[in-house]
DNA sequence: AATCCCAGCAACCGCTGTCGT
DNA sequence: GACGACAGCGGTTGCTGGGAT
């Protein structure tokens, strides 16, 4: 069988997307042939997850998401996924990408005028395995500091579209009953059976879901009130958040 | 205007881990 | 325990667009 190569075109975006909505998830090698796609599981596989699937924030890292995968890559080196986890929205490739680009440069930047290290550089960035640590028991979380505030983003990013972008929002539950919410609903259940490892979910103080809107994937898709909802003409829906504040986000792993 | 160079990012590749038989 | 199938991960590659010359 000789698998298409190199980027994905709208239609076979459109086909695995259809695919996977009607059918949920279940074994990528057979995903290809149903969905009528001349790609490997493995192309689709990481297709979904790096792109089409629901609840990913494209754009602009944050400060304190900035911060967070300096900090994690000291403690944890190159495991992305870990550190993606704490993340909500990013994916694994992303933050890899990120860091390789842009953050690793700027640590060593950061080394090279601070030789004694500092509080977001206090390991050798070019480590290329991890830190020698204690696992973490199951990640209770980022710090208190990580105080979401869309309005202030990496100068680099910022010039470019100045807003943080959850693609693919059909994930958001609009009110209950409309076709959001069915294809909301769709959209759930393959979590269910696909997050081995515990998607994050964004999770306010007080116990709500919050956060990143459809970048929560509980089940209890809420849309954010501040949210603009976007719908490109791909057919994907971004939402924006225009100034969104949170007092306080416990992340945590969970289970599905 | 043409060419070159480089950064960013999507995707591929190969390896490892897990699970079922 | 051995084996195969599949999923997941991290490193690497190669394409693309934008800036510099």
């Amino acid at each position: 069988m000789n698998y298409k190569k190199g980027l994905w075109s709208p239609d076979e975006d459109r086909r695995l997307r259809d695919y996977i909505l009607e059918h949920g998830l279940s074994c990528w090698s057979a995903v290809p042939a149903s969905a009528g796609l001349q790609r490997n599981g493995k192309s689709c596989r990481l297709r979904w997850i790096n792109y089409l699937r629901p609840g990913l924030k494209r754009g602009n890292f944050s400060p304190e998401e900035e911060e967070t995968v300096i900090n994690l890559q000291a403690k944890l080196g190159n495991r992305w996924s870990q550190i993606a986890v704490h993340l909500p929205g990013r994916t694994d490739n992303e933050v890899k990408n990120y860091w390789n680009s842009y953050l690793k440069k700027r640590v060593i930047k950061a080394q090279n005028s601070d030789p004694h290290g500092s509080a977001t550089s206090s390991s050798d960035c070019t480590n290329q395995g991890p830190v020698k640590h204690e696992e973490e028991p199951n990640s209770q979380m980022i710090s208190p500091a990580t105080h979401v505030d869309t309005g202030g983003f990496s100068p680099r990013l910022t010039a470019l579209n100045g807003l943080p972008k959850v693609l693919f929002g059909d994930c958001l539950q609009a009110n209950g009953g409309d076709s959001l919410h069915d294809l909301g609903e769709v959209m759930t259940n393959p979590w269910h059976s696909t997050n081995p490892h515990g998607e994050v979910c964004g999770q306010a103080t007080d116990g709500t879901t919050n956060g990143y809107a459809g970048a929560c994937m509980n089940g209890e898709m809420q849309a954010q009130p501040e949210a603009l909802l976007q719908i490109q003409e791909n057919g994907f829906f971004d939402i924006l958040f225009p100034g969104l504040v949170y007092d306080r986000m416990d992340f945590c792993d969970r289970e599905f």
